[in-house]
DNA sequence: AATGAATGAGGTTTCATTCAT
DNA sequence: AATGAATGAAACCTCATTCAT
């Protein structure tokens, strides 16, 4: 799947709607990239309360524009969603081809991807928020990086060096209760800490 | 429920208005009572796009009177938030009153609050997702629910069976994230699971 | 204040409601003023958007105490219409009775009355802007303040120092006229100049 | 109607929303148009409580619409305003292009001006009626107007045919107080007759 | 007679989505 | 394929009026 050089990762591996698969247009595709790319700057800023008309805008395209390249406001978080389970995946599968110590690989891609939530705590709220259908659709790129990190998770365990019996699903958990706690402005949080706490759990008792 | 004679559970202590604090008339008090049972179930049937004249309808209610309670949606949530403080710190009150093995009693009040939370998944999303003004409005009922559970930990640690380390509010910050992996629906999450890992973290090393 | 024995300025001569004429008892008496002096002020600071919540709130009763006494928000109005009209007639009786330059007399009526309205623009406005049922509550009021200015006109008439042509009404259209330009906050408008230039144009050509 | 080639009356200068200056699709600027009508139509007949919906169904298009091209209701009075200041200096205008005798040039004008408020004074008393913020937006058709005024009366001041203090505020002030007698049912009071009086006021002595 | 909690029709405004240009 | 004007259901909230206490 990955690996020879001059891959890109997977991000821009299905550019094309999940369905019709037909290449789109070079325009077309390009203004694609542009509405998810404002859709994530728009979400950051505004949270759940984004509105089409800001995304397009920021876009530079009409409303329409976003509607023929994702038939409704779901559709284009879902993608969001995707995207974000291909940037992680693609961490993971880089991790796995480097080799090294698959636990401090690990727990290097967890901290980068807190980060990357980190950055972008509306869109993140946004997702949660949304109803499980956007989660549905993103089934795939999850499972893909569910396989990825389980991976990650039997080398560490053959190694020794992470609790036996942690599977990536817990991963996906505690990284999610992780994330849940960056956007409260509650005196005392701090996901740094959350984070290392949750790594500090995954070693070996 | 309580102990001490004369110490009722906060809960029922403060029933009016938090500002104003003018007794409210018997048939006005069992009206806000009614709207809040309302919105918990309406919250809980539609998360975060529950609407005010559903809870209205719901409670038995014309509009006006939710909005004579609570002038705001946002107010509204505050209160239902603060409620879920109240109770999380009236039974960790409870816990210290009763005495016996600090941990223990942390642990169990822990795996109460997740199963209180589980059972109103809806209600939990919508505050999550509500603006950070919301989180505001409960900080006194916070702090008090931080305080105790401090006063837990501080037993545990005297007794060595916790974490040296461990504050309350991080304690908050993992139970947030039990909470948040409650309504995802996604093959292999499971917050029971996720809460034991949490618990087991607690344990000393 | 007044004068021919037995009788008063009308402002007192009606406290009742109009139709059901049985004497208030003295604290419900004193309760009807209370509302109307606070609906003049609460008119007066928020104009037509005045509600009567708050002029009950600030006259220290409870709204079904207003409604008691003014069936209707209009009926309210219209009570504060009839107590204006009810005092410029006062004025005009006065002036009247202390005989001198009917003309002078007038004008001077016509200043004061002006000074009035101005200090309650807001009531003003609220009554021009009332529908016309407003109006024709205090028809007889009405009659009465243009019966006593006819008076004065005709005293003024026959001392030559008043135009021939004009009529009671005449005044009134042209007072109304003046407080309308009370309110409007455009650069260059001024009543008193406004007031100056009617009385100019009512002296003998 | 107007006069100097490319010199249109302002009426149909302006026809964009006054900050964005773009020029408005051919639909839009109809639709646009026909809410404008629709609105004089439905604030003459219902006054001030007027209602979008209704303004709305008048005209033929979604409430949504409405707010499109006004982003409020008072966004949407401001230009009603608007356009009868324009309109009347459009006619102040073409009065000084026709040359002429200018004092019976502003007499027609405040003649035909009064007629047009006549005809429409539930407007009339909705912007009266309204808050200051609606006038402010006029500010600039306001000038326009009074300096076109001043003009004529300038002109009319070197003939001699006008009362040398006036100016043009003056003919303001008493034009709002004229058309503020237009909607009072007082029997007597009569229009016509208040501006009759009016400009008789306005020749020299 | 007084109170003020309750009522609920109705007001303004928003925003996802459609569709003519 | 792109645009953005139009749509209109539905959201939140207000406030004159009623009525149980």
């Amino acid at each position: 799947m990955s690996s020879r050089p001059g891959e890109n990762p997977v991000t821009t591996e299905t550019p094309t709607q999940s369905e019709t698969d037909r290449p789109l247009r070079a325009d077309a595709r390009r203004n694609r990239e542009r509405i998810l790319e404002s859709a994530r700057l728009v979400f950051a800023e505004s949270g759940a309360e984004a509105q089409i008309d800001d995304i397009a805008r920021r876009a530079g395209v009409g409303v329409g524009t976003v509607y023929r390249h994702f038939p409704t406001k779901e559709a284009l978080m879902a993608e969001l969603g995707r995207q974000k389970f291909r940037l992680f995946a693609d961490r993971a599968r880089e991790a796995l081809e480097q080799g090294g110590d698959p636990f401090a690989a690990l727990i290097d891609v967890m901290r980068r991807n807190a980060e990357t939530a980190a950055r972008d705590v509306g869109t993140q709220q946004a997702l949660a928020g949304a109803g499980a259908d956007v989660w549905i659709h993103a089934r795939a790129e999850q499972e893909e990086l569910i396989a990825l990190t389980d991976e990650l998770i039997a080398r560490a365990r053959s190694a020794g060096t992470i609790r036996a019996d942690v599977r990536a699903t817990d991963i996906g958990m505690l990284m999610c209760g992780v994330c849940s706690s960056m956007g409260l402005h509650v005196p005392g949080f701090d996901w740094h800490r959350h984070l290392e706490l949750v790594i500090d759990m995954l070693a070996p008792r």
